[in-house]
DNA sequence: AAGGGCCTCAACCGCTTGTGC
DNA sequence: GGCACAAGCGGTTGAGGCCCT
């Protein structure tokens, strides 16, 4: 709600700086008129959208009060817990990528996410001693030092980002490094995960070495072997990367998302159960160095932030 | 009731990548 | 390959509402 008059310092304005463009909130007859164009000639072309539907805006604002405001599909009201338990698992895996956790979550936008995280979850976060942006303790002397160097910035505003019309979070490159700081990955880049499993991105694949399993989007289901080689993949494997599909991806992140946030519990559980750790259901959990998810600490503090929120749903789904 | 400080979140900014020519 | 434009992203801002004294 910015002051329509205001203006940034006198820094260039690329597409709002045309004399006679409004700025600043909405008014409803313009909701109107967007709303009401969109419904009739579809999303697009958003820099010459306002002059077609009649709006004084530029077309980046256009969009965004679509994207954020107008779009049927979004969902207005309070973050449900369930919700926000979600945001905070899926920003431990994804970091700053709202608009990646946005598509994770029906309804939601990036915006409404990311400004729940910075006025809600970071300072839960904080409070309870965890660093919303690494998810590890504040107090370096509750942490193995040894193995933890200090945390990292979060990823600059300068490390590019790929973009696509559908954007697939594996083509993203996503890393959490050793010191737990979300970072971009890039193609062919080694990591070194917590728990000493060392991951390794390729062309849309992430891959669990020392660990016990990969993610080969193309083949369509998730790979368990032992020690790999330093490549690692086949050429049939070379070949399935090529047709990686975000559904799978999809399927992978809600197995991570649902299961294995929190390793610990769960192979405590499985252990309790006498199940084999190399059985099927440990497959996410294995692979999920691949995506920077340390096993250990982190977990069970993570466990402990959400726990609460947790425990009807966990508890129907010991049920079934 | 007044007013000062804090909080929330819609909107904007600056940057990037993708695409077409 | 270079350029211009379109679209999308994360970070930041600041008006308005809320809360406290």
């Amino acid at each position: 709600m910015r002051n329509p008059s205001s203006s940034s310092g006198g820094t260039k304005t690329p597409c709002c700086s045309k004399v006679g463009l409004k700025r600043g909130p909405w008014t409803p007859e313009e909701d109107e008129l967007l709303a009401g164009y969109i419904n009739r000639e579809g999303e697009g072309r958003w820099r010459t959208l306002p002059k077609r539907a009649g709006l004084l805006r530029c077309g980046k604002s256009c969009r965004l009060r679509w994207m954020n405001y107008l779009r049927p599909s979004v969902k207005r009201g309070q973050i449900a817990p369930d919700e926000e338990d979600l945001i905070l698992r899926l920003h431990r895996l994804l970091g700053n990528r709202w608009s990646l956790i946005a598509g994770r979550i029906p309804g939601r936008t990036d915006n409404e996410i990311k400004n729940y995280w910075n006025t809600h979850l970071s300072k839960k976060l904080i409070s309870q001693g965890i660093d919303p942006r690494t998810h590890k303790p504040l107090n370096p002397e509750t942490q193995n030092s040894s193995s933890n160097p200090p945390a990292k910035p979060p990823p600059s505003k300068a490390a590019p980002r790929p973009r696509s019309p559908n954007p697939s979070p594996i083509s993203s490159g996503l890393e959490e490094t050793s010191s737990g700081s979300p970072a971009i990955l890039k193609e062919n880049d080694q990591i070194q995960s917590a728990d000493n499993t060392e991951a390794v991105y390729q062309n849309g694949t992430a891959t669990a070495h020392g660990g016990e399993a990969s993610y080969l989007p193309g083949t369509q289901h998730y790979h368990v072997m032992g020690l790999r080689s330093s490549h690692g993949l086949s050429n049939e494997e070379e070949e399935d990367l090529n047709c990686c599909g975000d559904d799978v991806f999809s399927s992978f992140l809600n197995s991570l998302i649902n299961e294995e946030a929190f390793p610990i519990q769960h192979q405590l559980q499985q252990q309790a159960v006498g199940s084999s750790p190399d059985s099927d259901s440990l497959i996410p959990m294995a692979a999920a160095p691949a995506f920077g998810i340390a096993a250990g600490w982190d977990s069970a503090i993570m466990s402990s932030v959400i726990n609460q929120e947790n425990n009807s749903r966990r508890a129907n789904e010991q049920v079934e």
